[in-house]
DNA sequence: AGACGCTATATTGTCGACAATGATTTGTCG
DNA sequence: CGACAAATCATTGTCGACAATATAGCGTCT
Protein backbone atom coordinates (compact mmCIF):
# COMPACT_ATOMS: atom_id res chain seq x y z
CA UNK A 1 0.00 0.00 0.00
CA UNK A 2 1.51 3.44 -1.05
CA UNK A 3 0.69 5.97 2.09
CA UNK A 4 -1.83 8.36 0.26
CA UNK A 5 -4.73 7.48 2.87
CA UNK A 6 -7.26 7.73 -0.06
CA UNK A 7 -10.14 7.86 2.52
CA UNK A 8 -13.17 7.60 0.67
CA UNK A 9 -14.81 11.62 0.82
CA UNK A 10 -17.72 11.40 -1.14
CA UNK A 11 -20.93 10.01 -0.26
CA UNK A 12 -21.09 8.19 -3.71
CA UNK A 13 -17.19 6.73 -3.02
CA UNK A 14 -18.65 4.55 -0.32
CA UNK A 15 -21.42 3.18 -2.00
CA UNK A 16 -19.48 2.24 -4.67
CA UNK A 17 -17.04 0.26 -2.63
CA UNK A 18 -19.47 -1.17 -0.11
CA UNK A 19 -21.57 -1.85 -3.40
CA UNK A 20 -18.85 -3.82 -4.82
CA UNK A 21 -17.87 -5.22 -2.05
CA UNK A 22 -21.60 -7.04 -1.91
CA UNK A 23 -21.24 -8.12 -5.29
CA UNK A 24 -17.82 -9.21 -5.08
CA UNK A 25 -18.29 -11.04 -1.44
CA UNK A 26 -21.77 -12.46 -3.33
CA UNK A 27 -23.97 -11.10 -0.96
CA UNK A 28 -25.51 -9.84 -3.95
CA UNK A 29 -25.62 -12.98 -6.45
CA UNK A 30 -24.39 -12.79 -9.26
CA UNK A 31 -27.06 -12.21 -12.30
CA UNK A 32 -29.42 -10.48 -9.87
CA UNK A 33 -31.06 -7.38 -10.63
CA UNK A 34 -30.10 -3.63 -9.16
CA UNK A 35 -32.71 -1.72 -8.80
CA UNK A 36 -32.19 1.82 -8.33
CA UNK A 37 -34.68 2.71 -5.94
CA UNK A 38 -34.43 -0.42 -3.92
CA UNK A 39 -30.55 0.24 -3.31
CA UNK A 40 -31.52 3.64 -2.36
CA UNK A 41 -33.62 2.24 0.49
CA UNK A 42 -31.25 -0.19 1.51
CA UNK A 43 -28.30 1.55 1.65
CA UNK A 44 -29.89 5.12 2.64
CA UNK A 45 -28.64 7.24 0.28
CA UNK A 46 -30.08 8.97 -2.63
CA UNK A 47 -30.74 7.51 -6.23
CA UNK A 48 -28.19 9.57 -7.76
CA UNK A 49 -25.65 8.04 -5.97
CA UNK A 50 -26.60 4.56 -6.69
CA UNK A 51 -26.68 5.47 -10.02
CA UNK A 52 -23.20 6.71 -9.99
CA UNK A 53 -22.29 3.63 -8.11
CA UNK A 54 -23.64 1.84 -10.52
CA UNK A 55 -21.62 3.26 -13.54
CA UNK A 56 -19.19 2.81 -11.96
CA UNK A 57 -19.66 -0.68 -11.76
CA UNK A 58 -19.99 -0.89 -15.37
CA UNK A 59 -16.99 0.49 -15.77
CA UNK A 60 -14.95 -2.41 -13.83
CA UNK A 61 -17.56 -4.77 -15.71
CA UNK A 62 -18.81 -5.69 -12.56
CA UNK A 63 -21.81 -4.79 -13.46
CA UNK A 64 -24.09 -4.45 -16.97
CA UNK A 65 -26.55 -2.06 -17.92
CA UNK A 66 -28.50 -1.67 -20.77
CA UNK A 67 -30.34 1.42 -21.46
CA UNK A 68 -33.89 2.45 -20.31
CA UNK A 69 -34.25 -1.41 -18.47
CA UNK A 70 -31.69 -1.74 -15.54
CA UNK A 71 -28.19 -2.99 -14.51
CA UNK A 72 -27.40 -6.65 -13.72
CA UNK A 73 -24.55 -8.11 -11.95
CA UNK A 74 -22.30 -10.39 -14.62
CA UNK A 75 -23.22 -13.74 -14.48
CA UNK A 76 -20.34 -16.27 -14.21
CA UNK A 77 -19.24 -18.49 -16.79
CA UNK A 78 -16.58 -20.76 -17.96
CA UNK A 79 -16.29 -18.56 -21.03
CA UNK A 80 -16.04 -15.30 -18.91
CA UNK A 81 -13.21 -16.97 -16.50
CA UNK A 82 -11.36 -17.89 -19.68
CA UNK A 83 -11.66 -13.87 -21.59
CA UNK A 84 -10.55 -12.41 -17.94
CA UNK A 85 -7.32 -14.91 -17.43
CA UNK A 86 -6.43 -14.17 -21.43
CA UNK A 87 -6.38 -10.54 -20.10
CA UNK A 88 -4.97 -11.28 -16.90
CA UNK A 89 -2.46 -13.55 -18.32
CA UNK A 90 -1.45 -10.67 -21.17
CA UNK A 91 -1.46 -7.91 -19.30
CA UNK A 92 0.01 -9.17 -15.69
CA UNK A 93 2.86 -10.37 -17.85
CA UNK A 94 3.60 -7.02 -19.28
CA UNK A 95 3.82 -6.11 -15.79
CA UNK A 96 6.40 -8.72 -14.99
CA UNK A 97 8.58 -7.45 -17.37
CA UNK A 98 8.07 -4.11 -16.85
CA UNK A 99 9.17 -4.78 -13.10
CA UNK A 100 11.85 -6.53 -13.65
CA UNK A 101 12.68 -3.09 -15.62
CA UNK A 102 11.58 -0.74 -13.24
CA UNK A 103 11.64 -1.74 -9.63
CA UNK A 104 14.07 -0.43 -7.58
CA UNK A 105 16.70 -2.66 -5.15
CA UNK A 106 14.66 -2.33 -2.03
CA UNK A 107 11.68 -3.04 -4.02
CA UNK A 108 12.95 -6.09 -4.97
CA UNK A 109 14.38 -7.18 -1.69
CA UNK A 110 10.54 -6.32 0.38
CA UNK A 111 9.30 -8.33 -2.41
CA UNK A 112 11.84 -11.28 -1.62
CA UNK A 113 11.37 -10.67 2.20
CA UNK A 114 7.42 -11.06 1.69
CA UNK A 115 8.27 -14.04 -0.18
CA UNK A 116 10.22 -15.60 2.63
CA UNK A 117 7.02 -14.77 5.46
CA UNK A 118 4.51 -16.70 3.16
CA UNK A 119 7.28 -19.44 2.74
CA UNK A 120 6.75 -20.07 6.61
CA UNK A 121 2.56 -19.64 6.78
CA UNK A 122 2.78 -22.08 3.86
CA UNK A 123 5.05 -24.48 5.81
CA UNK A 124 3.18 -24.05 9.18
CA UNK A 125 0.45 -25.38 6.75
CA UNK A 126 -1.79 -22.61 6.78
CA UNK A 127 -3.87 -21.95 4.02
CA UNK A 128 -3.80 -17.85 4.40
CA UNK A 129 -1.43 -17.81 1.42
CA UNK A 130 -4.20 -18.20 -0.82
CA UNK A 131 -6.01 -15.14 -0.65
CA UNK A 132 -4.09 -12.18 0.85
CA UNK A 133 -0.71 -13.29 0.33
CA UNK A 134 -1.06 -14.37 -3.22
CA UNK A 135 -2.56 -10.70 -3.77
CA UNK A 136 -0.16 -8.91 -2.07
CA UNK A 137 2.83 -10.72 -4.43
CA UNK A 138 0.81 -9.53 -7.59
CA UNK A 139 0.04 -6.14 -6.08
CA UNK A 140 3.69 -5.67 -6.25
CA UNK A 141 4.56 -6.35 -8.77
CA UNK A 142 2.04 -4.76 -10.74
CA UNK A 143 2.58 -1.43 -8.53
CA UNK A 144 6.76 -1.97 -9.76
CA UNK A 145 5.75 -2.16 -13.10
CA UNK A 146 5.55 2.03 -12.72
CA UNK A 147 3.02 2.28 -15.24
CA UNK A 148 0.21 4.10 -13.83
CA UNK A 149 -2.42 3.19 -16.20
CA UNK A 150 -1.64 -0.45 -16.32
CA UNK A 151 -1.69 -0.21 -12.45
CA UNK A 152 -5.09 1.35 -12.33
CA UNK A 153 -6.40 -1.00 -14.94
CA UNK A 154 -5.62 -4.12 -13.11
CA UNK A 155 -6.33 -2.84 -9.55
CA UNK A 156 -9.44 -0.73 -10.10
CA UNK A 157 -10.84 -2.66 -12.65
CA UNK A 158 -9.93 -6.15 -13.86
CA UNK A 159 -8.60 -7.24 -9.90
CA UNK A 160 -12.08 -6.91 -8.05
CA UNK A 161 -13.71 -9.30 -11.16
CA UNK A 162 -10.73 -11.72 -10.52
CA UNK A 163 -11.48 -11.91 -7.13
CA UNK A 164 -14.68 -12.33 -7.50
CA UNK A 165 -14.66 -15.67 -9.52
CA UNK A 166 -12.49 -16.40 -6.57
CA UNK A 167 -14.43 -15.74 -3.56
CA UNK A 168 -17.98 -17.09 -4.99
CA UNK A 169 -16.07 -20.33 -6.11
CA UNK A 170 -14.67 -21.05 -2.85
CA UNK A 171 -10.75 -21.14 -3.45
CA UNK A 172 -8.16 -23.70 -1.97
CA UNK A 173 -6.97 -26.41 -2.37
CA UNK A 174 -3.36 -28.25 -3.33
CA UNK A 175 -2.30 -25.13 -5.47
CA UNK A 176 -0.84 -23.00 -2.84
CA UNK A 177 2.72 -24.57 -2.19
CA UNK A 178 3.27 -24.69 -6.03
CA UNK A 179 2.33 -21.49 -6.26
CA UNK A 180 4.35 -20.07 -3.90
CA UNK A 181 7.37 -21.89 -5.77
CA UNK A 182 6.51 -19.99 -9.42
CA UNK A 183 6.16 -16.79 -7.42
CA UNK A 184 9.49 -17.57 -6.22
CA UNK A 185 11.17 -18.02 -9.87
CA UNK A 186 9.69 -14.82 -11.28
CA UNK A 187 10.66 -12.50 -8.35
CA UNK A 188 14.27 -14.61 -8.80
CA UNK A 189 13.92 -13.38 -12.35
CA UNK A 190 12.81 -9.43 -11.80
CA UNK A 191 15.91 -9.40 -9.23
CA UNK A 192 18.50 -10.67 -12.63
CA UNK A 193 16.36 -8.17 -14.55
CA UNK A 194 15.71 -10.75 -16.84
CA UNK A 195 12.44 -9.07 -18.54
CA UNK A 196 11.68 -11.79 -21.13
CA UNK A 197 11.84 -14.38 -18.49
CA UNK A 198 9.49 -12.39 -15.57
CA UNK A 199 7.16 -11.79 -18.33
CA UNK A 200 7.13 -15.94 -19.80
CA UNK A 201 6.98 -17.46 -15.83
CA UNK A 202 3.96 -14.68 -14.60
CA UNK A 203 2.15 -15.75 -17.93
CA UNK A 204 2.82 -19.53 -17.60
CA UNK A 205 1.79 -18.90 -13.67
CA UNK A 206 -1.22 -17.68 -14.73
CA UNK A 207 -2.21 -19.83 -17.01
CA UNK A 208 -1.78 -22.81 -14.33
CA UNK A 209 -4.02 -20.46 -11.69
CA UNK A 210 -6.20 -20.22 -14.65
CA UNK A 211 -6.94 -23.77 -14.62
CA UNK A 212 -6.93 -24.34 -10.86
CA UNK A 213 -9.95 -22.70 -11.39
CA UNK A 214 -11.53 -23.61 -14.25
CA UNK A 215 -11.58 -27.10 -12.72
CA UNK A 216 -13.71 -25.62 -9.61
CA UNK A 217 -15.83 -23.96 -11.58
CA UNK A 218 -15.91 -27.64 -14.00
CA UNK A 219 -16.68 -29.85 -10.72
CA UNK A 220 -19.42 -28.05 -8.79
CA UNK A 221 -20.66 -24.94 -10.93
CA UNK B 1 -18.38 -4.80 -37.40
CA UNK B 2 -21.89 -6.56 -35.59
CA UNK B 3 -25.15 -5.88 -37.36
CA UNK B 4 -26.40 -4.32 -34.09
CA UNK B 5 -26.86 -0.77 -34.88
CA UNK B 6 -26.35 0.27 -31.76
CA UNK B 7 -28.28 3.63 -31.82
CA UNK B 8 -27.14 5.84 -28.81
CA UNK B 9 -30.57 6.30 -27.63
CA UNK B 10 -29.96 8.23 -24.21
CA UNK B 11 -29.46 11.71 -24.15
CA UNK B 12 -26.27 10.93 -21.80
CA UNK B 13 -25.06 8.51 -24.50
CA UNK B 14 -25.17 11.10 -26.77
CA UNK B 15 -23.72 13.91 -24.58
CA UNK B 16 -20.98 11.42 -23.60
CA UNK B 17 -20.10 10.53 -27.36
CA UNK B 18 -20.06 14.12 -28.92
CA UNK B 19 -17.86 15.08 -25.49
CA UNK B 20 -15.07 12.50 -26.27
CA UNK B 21 -15.07 13.50 -29.65
CA UNK B 22 -14.49 17.09 -28.97
CA UNK B 23 -11.92 15.86 -26.22
CA UNK B 24 -9.87 13.54 -29.18
CA UNK B 25 -10.57 16.07 -32.29
CA UNK B 26 -9.03 18.52 -30.21
CA UNK B 27 -11.96 21.13 -29.91
CA UNK B 28 -11.81 20.67 -26.26
CA UNK B 29 -8.18 21.19 -25.31
CA UNK B 30 -5.69 18.62 -23.63
CA UNK B 31 -5.60 19.78 -19.83
CA UNK B 32 -8.84 22.16 -19.99
CA UNK B 33 -11.19 21.77 -17.07
CA UNK B 34 -14.56 20.82 -17.55
CA UNK B 35 -16.74 23.03 -15.91
CA UNK B 36 -20.30 20.99 -15.15
CA UNK B 37 -22.87 23.61 -15.62
CA UNK B 38 -20.37 25.32 -18.32
CA UNK B 39 -21.00 22.08 -20.70
CA UNK B 40 -24.85 21.93 -19.64
CA UNK B 41 -25.61 25.16 -20.79
CA UNK B 42 -23.03 24.48 -23.81
CA UNK B 43 -24.80 21.05 -24.94
CA UNK B 44 -28.02 22.38 -23.48
CA UNK B 45 -28.43 19.51 -21.76
CA UNK B 46 -29.16 18.74 -18.06
CA UNK B 47 -25.99 18.74 -15.05
CA UNK B 48 -26.55 15.25 -14.52
CA UNK B 49 -26.17 13.90 -18.10
CA UNK B 50 -23.06 16.76 -18.16
CA UNK B 51 -21.84 14.05 -14.85
CA UNK B 52 -22.29 11.14 -16.28
CA UNK B 53 -20.84 11.41 -19.67
CA UNK B 54 -18.19 12.59 -17.74
CA UNK B 55 -17.44 9.88 -15.17
CA UNK B 56 -17.78 7.52 -18.25
CA UNK B 57 -14.87 10.05 -19.76
CA UNK B 58 -13.12 9.32 -16.43
CA UNK B 59 -13.82 5.38 -17.15
CA UNK B 60 -11.93 5.56 -20.28
CA UNK B 61 -8.94 7.82 -18.62
CA UNK B 62 -10.05 10.79 -20.79
CA UNK B 63 -10.54 13.11 -18.36
CA UNK B 64 -9.25 13.10 -14.54
CA UNK B 65 -11.26 13.88 -11.84
CA UNK B 66 -10.88 14.93 -8.09
CA UNK B 67 -13.52 14.45 -5.77
CA UNK B 68 -15.12 18.04 -4.92
CA UNK B 69 -12.52 20.03 -7.20
CA UNK B 70 -13.72 18.76 -10.69
CA UNK B 71 -12.48 17.16 -14.14
CA UNK B 72 -9.87 17.66 -16.29
CA UNK B 73 -8.71 16.56 -19.70
CA UNK B 74 -6.18 14.59 -19.57
CA UNK B 75 -2.35 15.98 -20.12
CA UNK B 76 -0.70 14.53 -23.27
CA UNK B 77 3.24 13.37 -22.56
CA UNK B 78 6.11 11.27 -23.26
CA UNK B 79 5.37 9.66 -19.91
CA UNK B 80 1.30 8.46 -20.76
CA UNK B 81 2.11 7.67 -24.55
CA UNK B 82 4.95 4.92 -23.52
CA UNK B 83 2.72 3.98 -20.75
CA UNK B 84 -0.39 3.59 -23.25
CA UNK B 85 1.51 1.80 -26.00
CA UNK B 86 2.77 -0.56 -23.44
CA UNK B 87 -0.68 -1.68 -22.43
CA UNK B 88 -1.69 -1.73 -26.59
CA UNK B 89 1.40 -3.84 -27.46
CA UNK B 90 0.31 -6.47 -24.29
CA UNK B 91 -3.27 -6.34 -25.10
CA UNK B 92 -3.30 -6.48 -29.12
CA UNK B 93 -0.70 -8.77 -29.22
CA UNK B 94 -2.84 -10.96 -26.94
CA UNK B 95 -5.42 -10.17 -29.73
CA UNK B 96 -3.38 -11.22 -32.56
CA UNK B 97 -2.64 -14.57 -30.64
CA UNK B 98 -6.40 -15.25 -30.04
CA UNK B 99 -7.27 -14.16 -33.42
CA UNK B 100 -5.03 -16.78 -34.88
CA UNK B 101 -6.44 -19.06 -32.95
CA UNK B 102 -10.51 -18.32 -33.49
CA UNK B 103 -10.74 -16.44 -36.46
CA UNK B 104 -13.13 -18.05 -39.03
CA UNK B 105 -11.49 -18.66 -42.78
CA UNK B 106 -13.81 -16.28 -44.37
CA UNK B 107 -12.90 -13.70 -41.66
CA UNK B 108 -9.00 -13.91 -42.55
CA UNK B 109 -10.31 -13.95 -45.97
CA UNK B 110 -11.55 -10.63 -45.68
CA UNK B 111 -8.90 -9.25 -43.64
CA UNK B 112 -6.54 -10.66 -46.64
CA UNK B 113 -8.62 -8.48 -49.29
CA UNK B 114 -8.66 -5.62 -47.05
CA UNK B 115 -5.34 -5.27 -46.97
CA UNK B 116 -5.32 -5.47 -50.98
CA UNK B 117 -7.53 -2.76 -51.19
CA UNK B 118 -5.47 -0.64 -48.60
CA UNK B 119 -2.36 -1.86 -51.01
CA UNK B 120 -3.87 -0.12 -54.24
CA UNK B 121 -4.51 3.37 -52.23
CA UNK B 122 -1.09 2.82 -50.89
CA UNK B 123 0.86 2.11 -54.43
CA UNK B 124 -1.52 5.55 -55.27
CA UNK B 125 0.07 7.47 -52.98
CA UNK B 126 -2.63 8.38 -50.95
CA UNK B 127 -2.04 8.92 -47.27
CA UNK B 128 -5.47 7.60 -46.58
CA UNK B 129 -3.98 4.39 -45.33
CA UNK B 130 -2.45 6.07 -42.12
CA UNK B 131 -5.98 6.66 -40.19
CA UNK B 132 -8.63 4.64 -41.28
CA UNK B 133 -7.34 1.70 -43.19
CA UNK B 134 -4.54 1.35 -39.96
CA UNK B 135 -7.82 1.99 -37.76
CA UNK B 136 -9.43 -1.03 -39.81
CA UNK B 137 -6.60 -3.64 -40.07
CA UNK B 138 -6.38 -3.29 -36.01
CA UNK B 139 -9.99 -3.29 -35.26
CA UNK B 140 -11.05 -6.66 -37.69
CA UNK B 141 -8.37 -7.98 -35.19
CA UNK B 142 -9.23 -7.18 -32.26
CA UNK B 143 -13.00 -8.50 -32.73
CA UNK B 144 -11.21 -11.49 -34.00
CA UNK B 145 -9.90 -12.43 -30.87
CA UNK B 146 -13.58 -13.66 -30.21
CA UNK B 147 -12.62 -12.32 -26.46
CA UNK B 148 -15.40 -9.83 -25.47
CA UNK B 149 -13.83 -8.50 -22.72
CA UNK B 150 -10.92 -7.82 -24.51
CA UNK B 151 -12.65 -6.03 -27.26
CA UNK B 152 -14.38 -3.73 -25.20
CA UNK B 153 -11.46 -2.81 -23.13
CA UNK B 154 -9.92 -1.82 -26.37
CA UNK B 155 -12.38 -0.13 -28.38
CA UNK B 156 -14.56 1.23 -25.77
CA UNK B 157 -11.33 2.33 -23.92
CA UNK B 158 -8.15 2.66 -25.27
CA UNK B 159 -8.17 3.06 -28.23
CA UNK B 160 -10.19 6.59 -28.04
CA UNK B 161 -7.25 7.76 -26.13
CA UNK B 162 -4.81 6.31 -28.88
CA UNK B 163 -6.94 8.24 -31.53
CA UNK B 164 -6.32 11.04 -29.06
CA UNK B 165 -2.89 11.41 -29.33
CA UNK B 166 -2.52 10.51 -33.00
CA UNK B 167 -5.15 13.28 -33.92
CA UNK B 168 -3.62 16.03 -31.41
CA UNK B 169 -0.10 15.19 -33.19
CA UNK B 170 -1.24 15.07 -36.40
CA UNK B 171 0.36 12.08 -37.74
CA UNK B 172 1.20 11.21 -41.03
CA UNK B 173 4.56 10.51 -42.81
CA UNK B 174 6.80 7.48 -44.35
CA UNK B 175 5.60 5.03 -42.26
CA UNK B 176 2.41 4.29 -43.70
CA UNK B 177 4.30 1.53 -46.60
CA UNK B 178 5.91 0.30 -43.40
CA UNK B 179 3.03 -0.37 -41.71
CA UNK B 180 1.26 -2.08 -45.15
CA UNK B 181 4.27 -4.80 -44.86
CA UNK B 182 3.70 -5.27 -41.33
CA UNK B 183 0.29 -5.84 -41.48
CA UNK B 184 0.84 -8.01 -44.52
CA UNK B 185 2.85 -10.34 -42.29
CA UNK B 186 0.44 -10.70 -39.63
CA UNK B 187 -2.26 -11.70 -41.46
CA UNK B 188 -0.18 -14.12 -42.99
CA UNK B 189 0.23 -15.81 -38.91
CA UNK B 190 -2.91 -15.64 -38.66
CA UNK B 191 -3.98 -17.68 -42.09
CA UNK B 192 -0.82 -20.09 -40.74
CA UNK B 193 -2.55 -20.24 -37.25
CA UNK B 194 1.06 -19.24 -35.85
CA UNK B 195 -0.32 -17.68 -32.65
CA UNK B 196 3.47 -17.24 -31.42
CA UNK B 197 4.37 -15.62 -34.33
CA UNK B 198 1.28 -13.11 -34.82
CA UNK B 199 1.74 -12.30 -31.12
CA UNK B 200 5.42 -11.53 -31.59
CA UNK B 201 4.81 -9.36 -34.95
CA UNK B 202 1.78 -7.84 -33.37
CA UNK B 203 3.97 -6.78 -30.47
CA UNK B 204 6.67 -5.23 -32.66
CA UNK B 205 4.51 -3.37 -34.70
CA UNK B 206 2.80 -1.43 -31.91
CA UNK B 207 6.54 -0.98 -30.68
CA UNK B 208 7.70 0.67 -34.18
CA UNK B 209 4.46 2.65 -34.28
CA UNK B 210 5.00 3.83 -30.70
CA UNK B 211 8.31 5.27 -32.18
CA UNK B 212 6.73 6.83 -34.57
CA UNK B 213 4.63 8.48 -32.21
CA UNK B 214 7.42 9.47 -30.14
CA UNK B 215 9.50 11.29 -32.82
CA UNK B 216 6.87 13.36 -33.56
CA UNK B 217 5.74 13.94 -29.85
CA UNK B 218 9.52 14.83 -29.12
CA UNK B 219 9.75 17.77 -32.38
CA UNK B 220 6.96 19.62 -32.08
CA UNK B 221 5.68 18.89 -28.33
C1' DA C 1 6.08 43.53 4.49
C1' DG C 2 4.90 38.78 4.93
C1' DA C 3 2.11 35.24 6.78
C1' DC C 4 -1.83 33.52 8.86
C1' DG C 5 -6.82 33.23 9.39
C1' DC C 6 -11.42 34.43 7.97
C1' DT C 7 -14.99 35.41 4.84
C1' DA C 8 -17.11 35.32 0.25
C1' DT C 9 -17.82 32.97 -3.94
C1' DA C 10 -17.99 29.50 -7.19
C1' DT C 11 -18.11 24.68 -8.12
C1' DT C 12 -19.21 20.08 -7.06
C1' DG C 13 -22.08 16.57 -4.46
C1' DT C 14 -26.69 15.20 -3.15
C1' DC C 15 -31.49 15.13 -3.18
C1' DG C 16 -36.55 14.70 -4.42
C1' DA C 17 -39.77 15.30 -8.23
C1' DC C 18 -41.18 14.89 -12.98
C1' DA C 19 -40.92 12.80 -17.72
C1' DA C 20 -40.09 8.94 -20.75
C1' DT C 21 -39.53 4.31 -21.69
C1' DG C 22 -40.21 -0.77 -21.03
C1' DA C 23 -42.82 -4.55 -18.82
C1' DT C 24 -47.22 -6.41 -17.23
C1' DT C 25 -51.83 -7.08 -16.96
C1' DT C 26 -56.31 -6.99 -18.54
C1' DG C 27 -59.85 -6.93 -21.86
C1' DT C 28 -61.61 -7.87 -26.27
C1' DC C 29 -61.86 -10.25 -30.62
C1' DG C 30 -61.21 -14.20 -33.63
C1' DC D 1 -59.70 -20.96 -25.43
C1' DG D 2 -55.77 -18.52 -27.43
C1' DA D 3 -53.80 -14.38 -29.22
C1' DC D 4 -53.37 -9.69 -30.01
C1' DA D 5 -53.99 -4.87 -28.43
C1' DA D 6 -54.53 -1.24 -25.28
C1' DA D 7 -54.08 0.64 -20.87
C1' DT D 8 -51.81 0.41 -16.39
C1' DC D 9 -47.81 0.01 -13.70
C1' DA D 10 -43.08 0.05 -12.41
C1' DT D 11 -38.51 1.43 -13.42
C1' DT D 12 -35.16 4.27 -15.50
C1' DG D 13 -33.74 8.88 -17.47
C1' DT D 14 -33.69 13.82 -16.79
C1' DC D 15 -34.17 18.00 -14.45
C1' DG D 16 -33.77 22.05 -11.21
C1' DA D 17 -32.86 23.21 -6.40
C1' DC D 18 -30.33 22.78 -2.13
C1' DA D 19 -26.18 21.44 0.74
C1' DA D 20 -21.26 20.75 1.29
C1' DT D 21 -16.67 21.55 0.00
C1' DA D 22 -12.62 23.87 -2.06
C1' DT D 23 -10.62 28.07 -3.97
C1' DA D 24 -9.72 32.97 -3.89
C1' DG D 25 -9.62 37.36 -1.99
C1' DC D 26 -9.38 40.36 1.89
C1' DG D 27 -8.20 41.88 6.37
C1' DT D 28 -5.55 41.63 10.44
C1' DC D 29 -1.71 40.49 13.29
C1' DT D 30 3.26 39.86 14.19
Amino acid sequence: MTSSSTTPITSADRTFIQLRQDIVEGVIPAGAKLSETELSTKYQVSRAVIREAINRLTACHIVERKANVGARVVELSEAGLQELYEIRESLEGMAARLAARNMTIVEINKLLSLLDSHFETVRDGESYYQEAGDYDFHYRIILGSKNQQLITLLTEGIYHLVRMYRVQLGMAGPRVTTAYAEHKHIAQAILNRDEELAEMLMRRHITYSKNTIANKLATQP
